[in-house]
DNA sequence: CTGAAAGCGCTTACAG
DNA sequence: CTGAAAGCGCTTACAG
C-alpha cells in the first residue's frame, strides 16, 4: 500500500473541533426556553412566531439534536437502534441477511448495528453483552448454539428478541428459520427420483443448527424411500471450501464412490464443485449444492441447488422483532422460510457404475 | 411462508420487563454511595471490602452499565461506535468491507453501525445525519459522489471523518482506495501484450468515482500503447449484470466486434461471464473481469480478473479513523491498496478476426 | 480513600 | 400556550 501525507495547505486542524451547540445555546440565540427549543424540535409547533425564531437559530448554529441524551430522559427509552449478531458479515449469506434486517429497520427509523461471533459463543456473548450495554430496542440473534442462557435476563428486563437462520437453544423466543429439512429432503428427492441410492453428504459443523438440520433432512428422506442411509457417504465437520473439496475428493476416489453428492451450504458447494471439476467427474457424479452461487448457471453442466431467501430471513426477522418493541406481548412466533429447488443439470445426471471413470 | 403460534404454555409474557436494575440499585443493595459504585464498575479498585460488596451487588442484580449515560457525562463523550456508510451492505464487495472495518474496530472496543446508500445522494445524508444524531466516534464513508459538503460542518464540529473505495468530493478528508487506474491499465496491457487492440469496456455509472477511475486507466493504457481508444468499443452506465450482459451482446454482434472484452467491476464482470458463454464465444474473444467471483476458477477457460482487497479497505479506513478518534491531527492522509491481476485463462485467448464465428 | 452534589443534553410533569 | 424545575443514569470535580 502506498500512503501519501498532503502537505496542509489548509491551517485548520482536522478533529481541533470547535464545541457542537447544544439545545441551550439554542434557546440563548432565540431567546426562547430550553423547553420550547425541545418542543419546536420535535414537532410541536406551538406559537408560530417562536417556531420559527427556534428554527433560524437551529439553522444559524447548525444545531443537530443529540438523540443519545434524548433517548436518556423519554419515556419509551427507545434508542432508534437494533443489535444483529451474526456469524460472519462478510459472508455473502448473512451479509443478505443484514440488508434485510436493514431494509425493515429503515422503514422504522431505527438503524442497525451488526456484530461477527465467528461461531464462537465467547464472542457472541460479547456482543450481545455490548450491545445490551448500548441499550438496543431489540437483538435479532444467529446464535451460535452452545448456549443462550445468558440472554434470560435480557428477556426478563424486556429487552425484545428474534433470532434468525437457528433457533434459540434455552430459549423461548420468536424465530424466523429456512426450510432447511424440506430444502434437504427435497433435493435427495430429486436424486431418488433419477436413480440414485448413492447420495453423498456434505455437511458443516454438527454444532450448527442448519447443518444438523439438513443431514436430518437428508437422513429421513432416505428412509421414507426405503433407501438406507449409508454413513460412509456421510462427511461432517466440513467448515471451509477446502475442506469440502478434500472430502469430495476422498469419496469419489473411494472404492465405492457415491453416483451423486448432496452439499449443505455455500462455502461446501464452491469446495465440492471445485473437487468435481478438478476430478474430470463433473459429468458422471450427480451434483446439488445448498445455496446460490453466481456463475453456478454458466458452468457445464449448470450447478443444481437448493436456494434461501437469506433477505427475506433478515426481513421477517426484523419484522418479528418490531412487533415485539410495538409492544406485542402474545405468544411466541416461528416463521419458516421456504427452500427453492434451482434445476440446472448437475442435478439430473443419472447415476454411473463408478463415480470415477 | 409458515407461521406457527405455539401455545403460550409458560404464562411469562415476553416484552413485560422488570425495570432494568440501575448504579442506584447497586448501591442500595451494597451498601454504599454511587461515586463507589461508579468507581468499581469503572475498575478503580479503592477499598476491597467495599469492592467486593458492590460486585456481589452487581452479580446479584444482573447490573449491566448504561453506555450510552455514561457517555453523556464522560469527559471524552466516546460512544465506543463508529458509523459505516456504503452502497450496500448485502453486496459482497461491501460487506468485505464491513468486515475488515470490524476487526479493527472490535480491537477498539467499539462497534460498528453500518447504512447502505444505494448510491442515493439522498439516503447517504439521511443515513449520514442519523450517525451523528447518535453520536457516534466516527464515521466512513463511501460517498455516492454527488456533494459531501453536507459533512463540512461535522468537520467543524470535530467528527472523524475517513473516506474508503471513493475519495471525498468538497472535502479534504483520510481515504483509502483501490488502485483502480493500475488495475484496469495491467488488464489492458495485459491484452495488449498478447496482441489485443480491440478491447472493449464496460463500465458502471459514471458517476461513481471508481467506475471514472478504471474507465481512465483503460484509456492511459491504450494511449500508452500508441494504440487509439475507439469510442464504440465502450459501454458505460451499467449498473446490473444484465445491463452489462446485453451491452455484451450487442458488442460482440456487431459489425466490427472486439476481441477482448473488459469488465469494471463484479456485478458486470458476471453479466459479461453470462453474455459471453451463452453466445458461446467463451473460446474466442478474451475477458477480464474486474473483483474475484467465486467459481471463477472453474469455468472453462477460467476467467482472468483484476483483484480487489475489499478488507483491507476497510481495515486501513478504520486504522486512520481510530488515529483520529486518538487524537491524530496531522495532515490528511491517502493510502492506496493494490490491486492484483489472476491469470486463469480468459485474459490469454488470442486474438480473433471476428469476436463470433 | 469515600460520599454528597453538580452536571452531561435532553424530556417531561408541573405551574403560571 | 410558555418557562422553571426536576430527573433520565451515569461521571466527575469537590469536600471531608
Amino acid at each position: 500500500m502506498t500512503e501519501t501525507e498532503e502537505a496542509a495547505d489548509a491551517p485548520e486542524v482536522p478533529g481541533a473541533g470547535v464545541r457542537r451547540p447544544t439545545m441551550k445555546d439554542v434557546a440563548a440565540l432565540a431567546g426562547v426556553s430550553l423547553s420550547t427549543v425541545s418542543r419546536v424540535v420535535n414537532g410541536d409547533p406551538g406559537r408560530p412566531d417562536l417556531a420559527e425564531r427556534v428554527q433560524r437559530a437551529v439553522d444559524l448554529l447548525g444545531y443537530q439534536r443529540d438523540l443519545t441524551a434524548s433517548m436518556l430522559r423519554r419515556a419509551d427509552r427507545a434508542s432508534a437502534s437494533i443489535g444483529l449478531l451474526v456469524a460472519d458479515v462478510g459472508n455473502p449469506f448473512f451479509a443478505a441477511v443484514l440488508r434485510g434486517v436493514e431494509d425493515v429497520a429503515r422503514g422504522r427509523h431505527s438503524l442497525t448495528i451488526a456484530g461477527s461471533s465467528d461461531e464462537d459463543p465467547h464472542r457472541e456473548r460479547e456482543l450481545g453483552a455490548a450491545l445490551i450495554a448500548r441499550r438496543v430496542d431489540g437483538l435479532i440473534i444467529v446464535p451460535t448454539g452452545a448456549d443462550d442462557s445468558y440472554l434470560l435476563a435480557e428477556r426478563q428486563a424486556g429487552v425484545p428478541l428474534a433470532f434468525v437462520d437457528r433457533p434459540p437453544r434455552y430459549l423461548d423466543a420468536d424465530v424466523v428459520l429456512s426450510d432447511n429439512v424440506g430444502g434437504a429432503g427435497a433435493a435427495v428427492r430429486h436424486l431418488l427420483d433419477r436413480g440414485h441410492t448413492r447420495i453423498a453428504f456434505l455437511g458443516d459443523r454438527q454444532r450448527i443448527f442448519t447443518s444438523r438440520e439438513r443431514l436430518r433432512g437428508y437422513r429421513e428422506a432416505l428412509l421414507a424411500a426405503g433407501t438406507g442411509v449409508d454413513e460412509a457417504l456421510i462427511r461432517l465437520e466440513l467448515d471451509t471450501s477446502a475442506a469440502a473439496a478434500a472430502a469430495t475428493r476422498e469419496l469419489l476416489t473411494a472404492a465405492e464412490p457415491p453416483t451423486a453428492v448432496l452439499a449443505s451450504q455455500n462455502l461446501v458447494t464452491v469446495g465440492a464443485v471445485h473437487a468435481l471439476w478438478s476430478l474430470g467427474c463433473q459429468h458422471e457424479v450427480a451434483f446439488v449444492g445448498f445455496d446460490d452461487v453466481p456463475l453456478a448457471d454458466v458452468l457445464d453442466p449448470g450447478i443444481t441447488v437448493v436456494t434461501q431467501q437469506p433477505v427475506a430471513l433478515g426481513q421477517r426477522a426484523a419484522e418479528l422483532l418490531f412487533d415485539r418493541i410495538d409492544g406485542y406481548a402474545g405468544p411466541t412466533r416461528s416463521v419458516v422460510v421456504p427452500t427453492g429447488l434451482v434445476v440446472r443439470g448437475s442435478g439430473e445426471l443419472p447415476p454411473r457404475s463408478s463415480g470415477r471413470r
